[in-house]
DNA sequence: CGCAGTTACTTGTTCGACCAACTAACTCCC
DNA sequence: GGGAGTTAGTTGGTCGAACAAGTAACTGCG
């Protein structure tokens, strides 16, 4: 077999989207989206900085994403006070009202995907993870520093 | 830290796509597309059909995938002689032409990734996807029987 | 034979994600 | 104070990926 261990995170990555899709549909949210929320809800409001740095994605990403949680009213933008570019994002009313169901849908896409799994084996599998997450992100930004 | 497997596979795989995108880059193709390539490499010509089961992808993905490769030269398509439906994918000679480039991308890939884990914790890992993997497949079809 | 149902693929739409290029606002230093 | 350089966010474009809805071709059964 070539490679198996890139074809399994490839796989596992769209198989796990897939599922978060399933559980998030139903309150109107795509997989990404929910990060931002969860965000918001536990650090308040931010700019958009630090929500593209915290979440690891490119501002322009953050940009439309915030554009769609905004028009579907779950997040307000404000002028930041202090700085005249910056947008500080901040969850609504509708979008906090969407907080428990979408941490009891994480809840569960997390049981899903780590059923049948020893706690032990969950915790080699999460450091195992974690230690790839630096090698790529390592590769990925040309630097060890910024991981 | 709230549900961290979660978080992880999802940013290891956007890490890992992003390493794949600049990895494949240089020969023109998108992550992805290498997939099919491979699929095609290894197997011959195939359906449509055949390589959106072997990539376990959607079929109008598929399509997609196919037109921008055939757009790009790497692939051409045939009617299929015995069903008027089908076609058969296959690579030109410019795909072909790609192959070792692409396989040694797919190896520096998973070298870049496991990085300092020894065999055994890949081993490890290995395993642990796999059953995550048929774990999310189960839930996401609704059944065992096709995972 | 011919119609019903299935299968193979396509198209439209939406979303995440990236890169590249751009504007506007801030900062720093001469 | 004012220009050079940086930072915050936006827009345009492209791609993967999914779902939904559609067309054309095959299959099976009465």
């Amino acid at each position: 077999m070539t490679s198996p261990v890139n074809t399994q995170v490839i796989r596992v990555a769209r198989l796990h989207r897939t599922v978060a899709a399933q559980l998030l549909r139903e309150m109107g949210l795509h997989p990404g989206q929910e990060l931002l929320m969860m965000q918001v809800w536990d650090h308040g409001p931010q700019r958009q900085s630090a929500l593209s740095e915290a979440l690891d994605v490119d501002a322009s990403t953050l940009t439309r994403t915030v554009q769609r949680l905004e028009h579907a009213g779950f997040v307000r933008r404000n002028r930041c006070s202090t700085d005249g570019r910056a947008w500080e994002v901040e969850s609504t009313k509708a979008g906090l009202a969407l907080r428990e169901r979408v941490l009891a849908a994480w809840d569960e896409l997390e049981k899903i995907t780590l059923n049948g799994l020893s706690e032990a084996e969950v915790a080699a599998l999460s450091s195992a993870l974690a230690r790839v997450e630096g090698n790529l992100c390592e590769f990925a930004r040309g630097s060890v520093e910024t991981c």
